[in-house]
DNA sequence: CGCAGCCTTGAGATTACTCAATCAATGTGG
DNA sequence: CCACATTGATTGAGTAATCTCAAGGCTGCG
């Protein structure tokens, strides 16, 4: 039986060695897109059709393996198959903000399409793989297929609501609920693919990433880890958070899951 | 002769006074959205007819009118035909933090019709109006006109780019960085609507909100723009400001003008 | 003239930052 | 199998920035 999208996923979270397996090619089965969007909504065979065409090779990339910097002229959406990878913006100052960290299933690049050039780097996490998705079959989809053109109008919507949520968080709250944030985010995100629902999420991201996510120093984010460890909130093992307080943490940072629902009522 | 856009730009950029003149209804000549579009793109008359049908009648708003709030269920968008608004979340202590500034010909609440709940209050700064434009509109356009859903995906992933140079800007940096950010912000958006290059913008917002907006209190909010002015980067009067040194108010918070340009090359 | 809203300024408290040293975990080579 | 190097996490001490609380000033308006 060849791997389905929750398959990848299973395997991407729990086992992130840095040399992954050799994997069939996303080719043998269906593209990642089109499992993406089929977590989503069903498809009727044109659409699938039309998303089939679009179809080409994976690349694969290698843990803290830049694949696109700042100023690159690009023609490419991603999918990712498998591992974890965040974008950046490098300060002049030599800090760095990492904006949105992606899981398989997630698209990358999106807002960049409405620029002529990348806004952002893009790093591996751990190893892992992408599906490149031209952006010219934007054009085919929202020809041949506009449900699809409006589930990414969606996605796209969500990523904004998501980044507003941040905007808030990150520009008052404490280093404490800063951090609670990111856990809360990365564990609601994990859980919708991944479905484990015991609260417990890898985090492959060192202290120094988290602190470039939420917009500390590596030891404000170490004293606000040991201060939620010490009252209780939440747990670390070696490459692991367990969320013990989901109330708590959710009310110290004011956390709304923007992920458990995607409404297309106005859809075509 | 009946007002056109950059008419309704100017005085509301100029005269915003509390209780607006008598206008001629938008419906006199064209819909507040067909306005907003054809500053964009050419429509043909396919798309022109699409985009009238969904016409409704304006709604005008009053100085620090609360026009929805979160958790208000919603069926419009709307766009700004006259006036400033903001709209903003309430944090738990009492702060608040103002997400987007509206000015004329800008769309309102995109991001909320991916969820079934208003995700923040929407309230006048000065008095004005609002064309509001249904939801269910949405699915004509994507059936319809495929090209201007295109261009919706476009605008959305551009407030999108937006909020990722804010949410690095805010999370990081000083308070003279914010607090220029946001005259450069405000000045970039408004010179493309009202043509105007002196650098000098009408701000209606007194220091407490611009505080809201990124992230301070009115005291520090004070102290920044005392700074600015000092340094002779800004200069103030009693509702403007002018930008004297554009140079260093770029470098100083890294700003980057996304609303010169959008890329349409992956249009249908 | 007096009130109200907004802005300014001062002083002390809080919070995160910087710099630096130490500790812990992991991996490497002899 | 163990010394050693490397990377990441922790802890301490002093610094810098913003916040809070509070008082006072300016401006526009009834």
């Amino acid at each position: 039986m060849s791997p389905t999208l929750s398959d990848f996923e299973a395997r991407a979270t729990r086992d992130p060695a840095p040399a992954p397996a050799k994997r069939p090619s996303v080719a043998d089965n269906q593209s990642c897109l089109v499992a993406k969007v089929s977590q989503l909504i069903d498809m009727s065979d044109l659409e699938l059709s039309a998303l089939s065409q679009l179809q080409t090779e994976e690349r694969s990339f290698a843990r803290d393996e830049v694949l696109f910097s700042v100023g690159d002229h690009h023609q490419d959406l991603y999918i990712v198959q498998e591992g974890w990878l965040f974008n950046a913006i490098d300060a002049p100052d030599g800090r760095r903000q990492i904006v949105n960290i992606y899981h398989p299933g997630d698209i990358i690049g999106f807002p960049d399409i409405a620029l002529s050039t990348r806004t952002t780097d893009l790093v591996g996490v751990t190893a892992g793989s992408i599906c490149p998705f031209p952006k010219s079959g934007l054009g085919t989809i929202f020809r041949e297929a506009p449900r699809l053109a409006a589930l990414l109008l969606s996605i796209a919507l969500r990523e904004e609501t998501v980044l507003i949520d941040r905007l808030r968080v990150f520009s008052r709250s404490s280093a404490q609920a800063r951090v609670a944030y990111l856990f809360l985010e990365l564990n609601a995100r994990l859980r919708c693919t991944t479905g484990s629902d015991d609260n417990t999420l890898y985090m492959p991201l060192n202290q120094h990433e988290i602190g470039d996510s939420v917009g500390l120093t590596n030891v404000s984010v170490s004293r606000a880890v040991t201060a939620l460890e010490e009252r209780g909130l939440i747990a670390t093992a070696s490459r692991e958070v367990r969320l013990l307080d989901m109330k708590a943490l959710i009310e110290m940072c004011d956390f709304e899951d923007r992920y458990a629902q995607v409404v297309t009522d106005w859809f075509p």
